[in-house]
DNA sequence: AATCTCACG
DNA sequence: ACGTACGTGAGATTA
């Protein structure tokens, strides 16, 4: 039999500061809770314990430190983000039905200590999880420790036996003591051997075994003489350091290993609280559904229910939808059947059983005329044009609004956005109709309302055209492209594997690890958790130093063509010959789309042989492409926000931007700007707009960290009012708790409230760039919706088909190109104003190679 | 399912 | 003292 007992406060601090800030639904912190629950489902599955418990200590000082008056408390007090989530963690044990133990006047260890003793006086196994290493003192032939570390995010556990314990510190277990006694614990304020350090104690302990040992025969010891002294002047403290650090195994705790049996009995009340939390993960692998007493909950909204089945049932919805001022509708498999609610009665109509009035029924509820709201009524709208009918009257999207208020979310599912909006589990036409009042009221009260009518929600209208519509793709130009790149292929392999000597995976990173730096002995420029980094960045500096490199790099390159592109795209060729994209509006961050199943939004342009698949891309019979994209939108929009003087100028003077800059940091006149110098100059631009540090501002231009600095400091002096932004909307971040663009989107910050640093650097990286990149996106948002509309009032052929984050691709029959380059650079230089011009190139082109 | 690599703005 | 740029999605390998 074997019982896992977890250090409860051991484990939740390492996931607090190892997991990545998370939140529930109502902003209550819990990446705690999360990496503590993920910790123990792994060790879950490692050990498989028969029974488990999990202890916590409580902050009074401890029964072993009062005894001591050097003991002061002055451990530093719980971070405000994890002390809520206390609470949370022990409801989520008891919901599991895992017994705590919590012991007043007792260290963490004691309680350890005890468990472990109990276990072995019972006959059972322990196994004692713990992020100290303190307790690997309990190990014995009985009672494992399992050391949990986090490292990069991820957690990482060693299992301590008296052997491996043994192999790592060349001692036994129960030595652990006198190590401490040794070289003693700042932070458990024992005093050990004043001026013996770790690697005097260790060396000390393998060579004599033990203090006692050591003491015994301390004049006869082969030890420096330094040593010797200050052993012996330290003897008092260190036999004093080894009562403080030994842990004790009987307290008045009577603890009964079979009373802790746990057979993943879980109480009914823990999918409520996975629920609350957001831990939706959980609920999947532990295979939990919602109990009875809570499903019944759901249907309490009163409304009434009707199956449109016979004549008078649909003469009954007909009439709901020409006197109902709003509509919800809600798509069941696919459009087979609809609910249809109208705030007193959910109507659900069904194709199958109605044929005919069915198609009556879509064409006036989708009509312009029926206001209606929906969940993701893009996609409903795109499923609708599908089916041959034209749509238009969607005025709410309620996960459009839900990722408006919080756009970092990663679920905005009806059953999500009922949860956390409305109390309770709701899904169905019925939630959609129940949740409008709720978000439009937060939209309003945060001041996204205009940005969520003018944007957002006309462009579920413009995307599900632009899906809808496609994008043509050369099939054979393709396949042929395809075939080309495997002789390639081929022979790059051959010669891969003739410079290794055997035949091997080149695209395991771990196999060509092997081979270029352990075989062939390359300069491993290393990196990585799992092993030597073998990407482009650490290939590209062995250049020179074995043809090999130069090889990979270009099988590499060519795979990636083949698989992603060639392959990829082929295979999602549609029957019309097109490629319909689907373009996701709640998964960024900032407010940006992105596109999916297939992304065409990273389709190669930047190598030669990459930017062939754009030749591929071609505009149907009769007709051309125009591609349309905003020049450096992004620093023009950190010139208009920041508001700098310098910098406003160079965009007013139309001189080439990284030119000015060049010439500004480099103190140089304009005409004297070499390629270099702007090279660089264009990589601190860039490198602002991320929140750079100097550090990787020189890895990206290959100089010094010192040099690199003088370039910012320099970018910074010229541009001074870039660095008072900076300044001002972390600050304002930090006040606040979120950042905002122009338009009013907002991006919630709760990393700059972390403890860990890095994630705070990396809140204030967002904090600098989203409204950058954010403004951006709601700009050529605006711009789409206009376009989309002057299209289709002037009644133009041209249609929208793709958004590439700056750049908009219209098809159009020959003769409307002229009209649509004009109309595209107008709409989109004018979607705002600016204090700095706005300006967009244009070009047409059979390809989106050549027009772009 | 996580990791690595690489394509884009 | 940390650890090193913002935002994405896809394919292949590994565990």
């Amino acid at each position: 039999m074997k019982l896992m007992i977890l250090d409860g406060n051991s484990i939740v601090n390492r996931a607090f500061y190892g997991v990545r800030p998370l939140n529930a639904p109502d902003g209550t912190p819990t990446n705690a809770v999360y990496g503590f629950i993920s910790i123990l489902q792994r060790l879950l599955e490692e050990q498989n314990p028969d029974a488990l418990c999990v202890s916590f200590d409580m902050k009074a000082p401890t029964f072993r430190h009062q005894r001591y008056d050097g003991y002061k408390a002055q451990r530093k007090p719980m971070p405000e983000d994890l002390a809520v989530q206390m609470p949370l963690l022990k409801e989520l044990l008891d919901d599991m039905g895992i017994r705590r133990y919590e012991l007043e006047g007792y260290e963490a260890d004691d309680i350890l200590g005890a468990v472990a003793a109990a276990c072995e006086r019972d006959g059972w196994d322990c196994v004692i999880v713990t992020g100290d290493k303190d307790s690997l003192q309990l190990v014995t032939e009985h009672t494992s420790v399992c050391n949990v570390k986090s490292r990069m995010g991820q957690s990482e556990t060693i299992l301590y036996t008296p052997e491996r314990f043994q192999e790592e510190y060349g001692f036994a277990p129960k030595h652990m003591i006198d190590l401490k006694a040794l070289m003693g614990d700042a932070s458990d304020n024992i005093p050990g051997v004043p001026g013996i350090g770790e690697k005097t104690a260790l060396d000390l302990l393998r060579r004599y075994g033990s203090i006692d040992a050591i003491y015994r025969e301390l004049d006869t010891l082969e030890i420096k003489p330094g040593i010797r002294t200050k052993l012996a002047a330290g003897e008092e403290s260190a036999r004093m350091s080894y009562w403080l650090a030994t842990i004790l195994r009987e307290l008045p705790l009577h603890f009964v290993p079979e009373e802790n049996r746990w057979d993943r009995s879980y109480t009914p009340a823990l999918y409520g609280f996975l629920r609350r939390l957001g831990f939706q993960k959980f609920i999947e692998r532990w295979g939990l559904e919602q109990p009875h007493d809570q499903q019944k909950t759901l249907q309490q909204s009163g409304m009434d229910r009707l199956d449109v089945m016979g004549e008078s049932d649909y003469a009954h919805l007909m009439s709901a939808l020409e006197n109902a001022k709003l509509l919800s509708v809600y798509p069941l498999e696919g459009m087979e059947r609809l609910e249809i609610c109208d705030g007193k009665t959910v109507y659900t109509a069904a194709w199958a059983q109605s044929g005919d009035r069915y198609n009556v029924l879509l064409r006036t509820l989708f009509s312009e005329k029926t206001e209606k709201l929906a969940h993701n009524a893009k996609d409903l709208m795109r499923l609708i044009l599908e089916e041959g009918l034209s749509t238009d009257g969607f005025s709410f999207d309620t996960a459009l609004a839900a990722y408006m208020l919080d756009a970092t979310g990663s679920d905005y599912s009806l059953e999500r956005i009922t949860a956390c909006y409305l109390g309770r589990e709701l899904t169905g036409a019925e939630a959609i109709w129940l949740l409008r009042d709720v978000l439009l009221e937060k939209l309003q009260e945060q001041g996204m309302e205009e940005l969520y009518f003018s944007a957002e929600m006309p462009l579920c209208a413009c995307l599900a055209d632009m899906e809808h519509q496609g994008f043509t793709v050369d099939r054979k130009a393709m396949h042929d492209f395809g075939v080309n790149l495997n002789a390639g292929i081929a022979a790059l392999q051959e010669s891969i594997w003739k410079h290794a000597g055997r035949e091997f995976n080149i695209q395991s990173p771990k196999q060509l690890g092997e081979v270029l730096f352990s075989q062939l002995m390359l300069p491993s420029g290393k990196k990585t958790k799992t092993g030597w980094s073998t990407n482009a960045e650490v290939l590209e500096k062995l250049h020179g130093k074995h043809p090999i490199v130069d090889e990979v790099l270009e099988y590499r390159m060519l795979t990636k063509l083949k698989s992603t592109y060639a392959d990829g795209l082929l295979k999602v060729i549609s029957t019309d010959g097109r490629i319909h994209t689907n373009f996701q509006m709640t998964v960024t961050a900032t407010g940006r789309l992105s596109s999916t199943e297939p992304n065409l939004q990273n389709i190669p342009v930047r190598k030669k042989l990459g930017a062939q698949i754009r030749t591929m891309f071609v505009a149907a019979p009769g007709k051309v492409l125009v591609d349309a994209d905003y020049s450096q939108i992004e620093l023009r929009l950190l010139a208009h926000i920041s508001g700098d003087e310098a910098m406003r100028e160079a965009f007013l003077s139309g001189e080439d931007f990284h030119t000015v800059t060049a010439s500004k940091v480099f103190n140089v006149p304009l005409s004297q700007v070499d390629t270099a110098m702007r090279s660089r100059a264009k990589a601190v631009n860039f490198g602002i707009v991320y929140g750079i540090s100097a550090f990787s501002l020189a890895q990206d231009i290959g100089v010094f960290p010192n040099e690199a600095k003088a370039y910012m400091d320099a970018y910074l002096e010229k541009y001074h009012g870039v660095r008072d932004y900076m300044k001002h909307v972390v600050e304002q971040a930090k006040e606040q708790g979120y950042v905002s663009t122009l338009y009013g989107r907002r991006r919630q910050l709760p990393e700059l409230k972390n403890a860990n640093f890095n994630t705070r650097a990396f809140g204030e990286r967002v904090a600098l760039n989203m409204p950058i990149q954010g403004t951006a996106a709601d700009i050529i948002k605006l711009a789409m919706v206009h376009v989309h509309q002057r299209l289709k009032q002037e009644g133009l052929a041209a249609k929208l088909i793709l958004q590439v984050h700056d750049e908009l691709i219209v098809e159009c029959p020959k003769e409307e190109a002229d009209r649509v380059c004009e109309l595209l650079r107008y709409e989109m230089e004018h979607a705002a104003q600016l204090s700095v011009p706005l300006t967009v190139d244009v070009h047409t082109g059979h390809s989106w190679a050549e027009a772009h």
